[in-house]
DNA sequence: TTTGGTGCAAAGCGTTTGCACCCGC
DNA sequence: GCGGGTGCAAACGCTTTGCACCAAA
């Protein structure tokens, strides 16, 4: 997702653009590609806007995820993690525990199940699926020590 | 699990089977099947053993989690929920957001994605598969109202 | 008797909120 | 100028921890 496609996207649903808002924005563009923690975006965005309060962030965090504009991931008991959504395409991730890079897989289990699902009666509300563990990368550095 | 198996790892680990753990391990064998937070484990082990405290119902679940007799299931920001392993197979869960019952699913989507993965590279070290929604009695409640 | 387990209270962490002020539109 | 957005500080909920006492083996 661009600058241009998010800006249409505050524009529409009436969101002000603030100092503090491009600037998280132009984290969260930077680090296309990456999964950030609210921390690492909060000190990021200070580089860029030193006064931006940690409740701003956790404030717009907020209102990108319902604009879909970020996915948000929580991982057991850690704190969330955010990256910007890369299309309207449903998909899961596998990320790396290292360096924090995630890349898209392009499988939803649910598409296995679903018959198992519905004989069963179940109405799905919510899933989960990633994947954790070191990338091609950060797996030959952890061997080289 | 059966509290025979359970207590004989309290034994080969030397863990002392103390009146607060009997409580607990008690009561996560009555809600076999369900999925309890801390906090209902933690009402429950008290009409038991009444001064058991919060601290010693953590202490425990942990212990039990890493000794393989329960799993720790945490779903989006909510408070981490636990429950009885049934064997020791590998499986994941349907659970139902209302009666905190739970479905094992037989069915592991790391299967289906083996060869995708190890043509990535990737070392994976955790996943996470679990499906929320209604069951069948809860998805009728609902209907009801 | 020894060592690990407990209760208590306090702090930890990530996150949320109430309020007064501020600034984009 | 209006109404939404912000900074600040305080509180939140869940969980963890330090310490002195206690009780299972």
């Amino acid at each position: 997702m661009d600058i241009v496609k998010i800006e249409e996207i505050f524009k529409k649903s009436g969101l002000k653009l603030t100092v503090q808002r491009k600037a998280i924005i132009e984290v969260l563009i930077n680090f296309n590609g990456h999964v950030l923690t609210a921390e690492q975006i909060y000190k990021k965005t200070k580089e860029k806007h030193p006064t931006t309060n940690f409740s701003t962030i956790y404030r717009n965090l907020e209102i990108l995820e319902s604009s879909n504009i970020i996915h948000k991931i929580t991982m057991k008991g850690e704190a969330a993690k955010y990256q910007l959504v890369n299309d309207d395409k449903h998909y899961h991730h596998f990320i790396c525990k290292d360096c924090g890079k995630s890349e898209i897989i392009d499988f939803c289990p649910l598409r296995s199940l679903s018959t198992e699902l519905k004989r069963k009666n179940f109405v799905l509300t919510d899933h989960c699926f990633e994947l954790y563990g070191y990338c091609n990368n950060c797996k030959d550095n952890k061997s080289e020590v």
